[in-house]
DNA sequence: CTGTTAGCGCATTCAC
DNA sequence: GTGAATGCGCTAACAG
C-alpha cells in the first residue's frame, strides 16, 4: 500500500487531521506546521487516494468531455485546448471517445462534476448536474450555431473582396451546403460558382473540382473544411493553377489552431475553449455567467493573396 | 445522494452485506434471495459507487489505454478495438490522449490495473502494475517490430507479382523508409523505384510523385501508409492514370479496419486488438500467456488488379 | 445461507 | 491551533 496521512501523520507527530487540514492548506493550520507537513509529505511522495477524497466529500474535480469524434482535426483541437483550460482552472478533464455506454461509465466512476460534449449531436447523460455543448448551446437551436458560420464565412468573403478577388468558388460537402448559401446570399462576389462534392470518392472529387475550375476560372476558392481545402489546393496545383497568384483558398473550421498549410476562417481554438472552461466554472460554483459569443477569426498563410 | 446497498437492504429486509454479495453475485447468498435482490436494486435504480468499491477492495477493474497521437487513424482503430476487447473481459477501459502528466493523474486517480500504452514511443508510469505497448512490446527491441512490417510488405509484394506486376513504385515518407528497404532487398520485382515525400508539403509531394510516375511507368504502387496512398491515388488519377487497370496501389496500415477505399496491407485491427486484451486479461491473473505473433493480411478492393 | 463487524483513506465536525 | 471521533459506501472476514 502506498502512503497516507496517517504515515505523514506519525512521522511529522502530529494527529492526521491536522495532516488533512495541511494539505488542503485550510487557515486552521499554523503556517510553519504546514510547510513541515508539505515538505513531509513530499519527500514520503505521498499521492492522494481520489476514492477516498471523493468518498468522504461526496464530490469529485473531475469534468467529463465526450468526443465521438475525435479524429476529426477541429474536436481534437477543441479536446486539447478545453482539457488544457480546465486544467488550468483546477480541474481534472477525463475525456472519453468511444461509445456512449462507456462513457457514462467512466464518467459515473469518476464523479464527474459535469459532462462537456463535443459533437453536433447532444447525448442525454444522467447522474450528472449538467452537460454542455458548445456546439448545440444544449437547447438553443440550430439556427444559433448557423449564425455563427455565417459571421465567419461573411467576414472572410469581405475581406477577399476587399483585397481585390471578384468571383468565388465554394467547395463543400452534399449534406452540409451552408457554405454556399451563406455566399449566395451575401452577394459579396461579382461572380458565384458552387461545387458539392463528397470526401468519400476522391476519385469523383477530384472530377467535380477539376470542372468546377475548368469552368469558372475563380480567383478564390472558400472551403466548408479544411480537409476539403487541402484536396482542393493540390488539385489545383496538379492543374497548374498558381496558388495563390492566380487564385486564393481559403477553408472554414470549427477550431482554429496555428500550424495550418491553408488559410482558415472560422474560431479560435484557445478562445472557445476559454469562454467553454470560464462557462463551466461559473456553473459549478452556481455564479451568474454572462454569454458573450466568440467573434469570428481568420488566420491567413501563403495560400491568400491580399 | 444516490441509492445505496443500505437502501435496498431496508427495502429488502435483509442485511447490506447481503445485498453486497447479490449484487456481486455470489454464490453465499440463496437464488430467490439474489434475484429478488437484483430486481429491486434495478427498480431503485442503484447506481453502485465505484469509489467506495475501490476504497474498500483496493482494486480497480479500470485499465488505462494511452494513445497521444489518435488523430492518427491507425492508432484510433486500435483504440476502439482495444477497448472493445477490454469490455468484454469486464474491464473498464480510459483513454487518455492528452499530456503524459494528465494521464498520469486520470489513471492514477481511477487506479487502473495496467496501462496500454498506445505510441511508436515508450513512456513509463510509476504506481501501476505493468504496462504494456504492443508496438514497442516494451521492451523488445525495435527490429522486432521491423521484422513485422517486412513480413506484411513480403505477402504483400508477392501477391501482386503472382498476379502479373513486374514493376513497382514505393512511397514512403523521409523519416521512416523500411518499405523501400524491404522491396530492395527483397527484390520481387523486375523493375523497382523509390519515391520519397513529405506530407507536410503537398506542393512538393505532387511534384514528386508525378516526376516518379512519368519517370518509371510502374504497374504497382506501395504506399508506407494509407495517407500517402490517398493522396498518391489522386495524384495518379489527375494524370490520367487509369486505376487499377494500369496501375494498382496498395498501402501499410497498422491497424487494418473494414471500409478503406484504399487496398491495404498489414494487421488487422481487431486480432491485434485480442491479443492484446488477451495479453492483459493474463497478466493480471497471472497467468502464463504465451505470445504468437499476429499474421499479415491483406485487405483488397478495386485499387489493386489481380 | 444470512447477519455482524471492522476498516479502506479521507474530510469534517466538535472538543480541548 | 490541534487532536479525537465519526461516517462516506462498500467488501471481506467471521459468527451465527
Amino acid at each position: 500500500m502506498s502512503i497516507t496521512i496517517k504515515d505523514i501523520a506519525r512521522e511529522a507527530n502530529v494527529s492526521f487531521s491536522t495532516v488533512s487540514k495541511a494539505l488542503n492548506d485550510s487557515p486552521l493550520v499554523k503556517e510553519p506546521t504546514k510547510q513541515m507537513i508539505l515538505a513531509l509529505a513530499k519527500e514520503m511522495g505521498y499521492e492522494i487516494n481520489t476514492s477516498a477524497k471523493i468518498l468522504a466529500t461526496g464530490k469529485s474535480n473531475a469534468v467529463g468531455i465526450y468526443c465521438p469524434s475525435i479524429t476529426k482535426p477541429a474536436y481534437a483541437a477543441a479536446c486539447l485546448e478545453i482539457s488544457h483550460q480546465l486544467k488550468l482552472r483546477g480541474f481534472l478533464p477525463a475525456l472519453s471517445t468511444s461509445s456512449f455506454n462507456d462513457a457514462k461509465e467512466l464518467f459515473s466512476r469518476l464523479k464527474v462534476a459535469c459532462i462537456i460534449i463535443l459533437d453536433q449531436q447532444d447525448f442525454y447523460f444522467t447522474n450528472v448536474d449538467f452537460t454542455y455543448n458548445p456546439y448545440t448551446e444544449n437547447n438553443e437551436t440550430k439556427e444559433r450555431f448557423y449564425a455563427l458560420k455565417k459571421d465567419a464565412a461573411i467576414k472572410a468573403a469581405s475581406l477577399l473582396t476587399h483585397s481585390g478577388h471578384h468571383s468565388v468558388l465554394t467547395v463543400s460537402e452534399y449534406e452540409e451546403d451552408w457554405l454556399s448559401e451563406v455566399i449566395k446570399k451575401e452577394a459579396l462576389f461579382d461572380k458565384v460558382h458552387h461545387c458539392y462534392v463528397n470526401t468519400n470518392d476522391l476519385e469523383r472529387l477530384f472530377t467535380a473540382i477539376k470542372k468546377a475550375l475548368d469552368q469558372t476560372l475563380p480567383d478564390a476558392i472558400m472551403c466548408s473544411s479544411r480537409k476539403l481545402a487541402e484536396l482542393t489546393l493540390m488539385i489545383s496545383k496538379s492543374l497548374g493553377l498558381n496558388i495563390p497568384v492566380e487564385c486564393s483558398i481559403i477553408a472554414y473550421e470549427e477550431n482554429i489552431e496555428p500550424g495550418s498549410p491553408i488559410s482558415l476562417f472560422g474560431y479560435s481554438a484557445e478562445k472557445s475553449a476559454v469562454k467553454t472552461a470560464d462557462y463551466i466554472t461559473a456553473k459549478i460554483n452556481e455564479q451568474e455567467f454572462d454569454y458573450v459569443n466568440n467573434k469570428p477569426e481568420i488566420m491567413l498563410n501563403y495560400t491568400v493573396k491580399l
